[in-house]
RNA sequence: GCCUUGGUAGCUCAGUCGGUAGAGCAGCAGACUGAAAAUCUGCGUGUCGGUGGUUCAAUUCCGCCCCAAGGCA
């Protein structure tokens, strides 16, 4: 198997430093993992990091337009692509980024192949939501796909509108493809996860959030709209961008926004914590140099053959 | 100084016709297979401002005190 470094961990712990410093230690390029960094025009919000301050190649940045939705499954084939280039030339992928399900749609041998999504199907089964409630709708469910239906909550409908998607696209029931898929790694990984107690993260966040105002995020915003985003789109779910969106389009008072902003990705840095706890394989603190432990880890592998 | 209205969970408040109390938000824990910065699940003891009194029993009724907001001086 071929050699891939994991740096994650919630927004705001210093990923993109680490995984930079990593890269030019070990000959390596980053591979982005952010749900919203693919999007063209989404810099200030998504805290990419501006081209002038990219020491080594960075990928999955900027390869979607905002206009469009984007999709896990878009994302899992043209990162693994890139990664393929990256090892044929030789070089280390370091993967980077706070994005759980993409990093583990790149590591782990998840099928999106056998059902895709239908626009027509979703339609129909968010009308039957609508006429019939979610308890039906899960009730739909158990019928074709008991497991499915068993392992979701009534109340998780996005999970169980996508289940009914699944099995009717398919023919299959979606909990077939399920199960253990991270025993069965596709690279060699060292799964980092940056973390900084609770308090820490949060006085860095608010700061950041004060950053990206200053840089600018109001503008930002205001020129996607302008060019043509929906307030509706996909893109427009991310953190920032929909609670100014707030303040732009109906006149919500600004402080009142930008508080509901760093109390939205303090949430979403936990979420993340819960997921990259389970998922990740190593836990590095502000003390620890990944750089270091990265290079100890290659060299542990080139010894071992 | 007087009058009024408040003082209950970290915050905003509800409630107890006297039997020691509960929502939302926050927080904590968890889940996560084509929206994932999304979506969802679980978790509620706090001198009910202080202090006396009445009572079998007071956060609830009464007195006094403290604090806040408003009104009159």
């Amino acid at each position: 198997m071929r050699p891939l470094i994991v740096v994650a961990g919630p927004t705001a712990c210093g990923k993109s430093d680490a995984a930079q410093a990593v890269c030019l230690a070990l000959q390596g390029e980053v591979v982005s993992a952010d749900a919203f960094a693919v999007y063209r025009g989404m810099d200030v919000g998504t805290a990419k990091t501006p081209p002038e301050e990219r020491l080594v190649p960075h990928h999955m940045i900027d390869v979607a337009d905002p206009r469009q939705g984007y999709d896990v499954a878009r994302y899992q084939a043209a990162a693994r692509e890139v990664i393929a280039d990256i090892h044929g030339r030789g070089r280390l992928p370091v993967l980077v980024g706070g994005t759980g399900l993409f990093i583990d749609a790149v590591l782990y041998p998840m099928d999106f192949s056998g059902a895709s999504s239908d626009p027509g199907v979703r339609a129909r089964w968010a009308q039957y939501l609508e006429e019939k409630g979610p308890a039906a709708l899960h009730e739909a469910l158990a019928a074709v796909d008991p497991a499915s239906a068993a392992r979701l909550p009534e109340g998780d409908v996005r999970r169980v509108l996508r289940a009914l998607e699944v099995h009717e696209l398919s023919g299959a029931p979606m909990s077939a493809g399920l199960r253990d898929y991270r025993s069965a790694p596709r690279y060699d990984a060292l799964y980092m996860v940056l973390i900084r107690p609770r308090a820490e993260l949060c006085g860095r966040i608010d700061g950041r959030v004060d950053e990206m105002m200053r840089r600018g995020l109001l503008e930002e915003i205001r020129a996607l709209l302008g060019g043509g985003v929906s307030p509706d789109a996909r893109a427009m779910q991310a953190i920032g961008y929909k609670e100014l969106a707030g303040h732009i389009l109906q006149g919500a008072p600004l402080d009142g926004c930008v508080a509901a902003v760093k109390l939205a990705t303090r949430r979403y840095a936990k979420r993340q914590m819960t997921w990259f706890r389970r998922a990740g394989s190593i836990f590095l603190t502000p003390d620890d140099d990944p750089v270091a432990l990265a290079r100890a880890w290659m060299a542990g592998r080139s010894g071992a053959g």
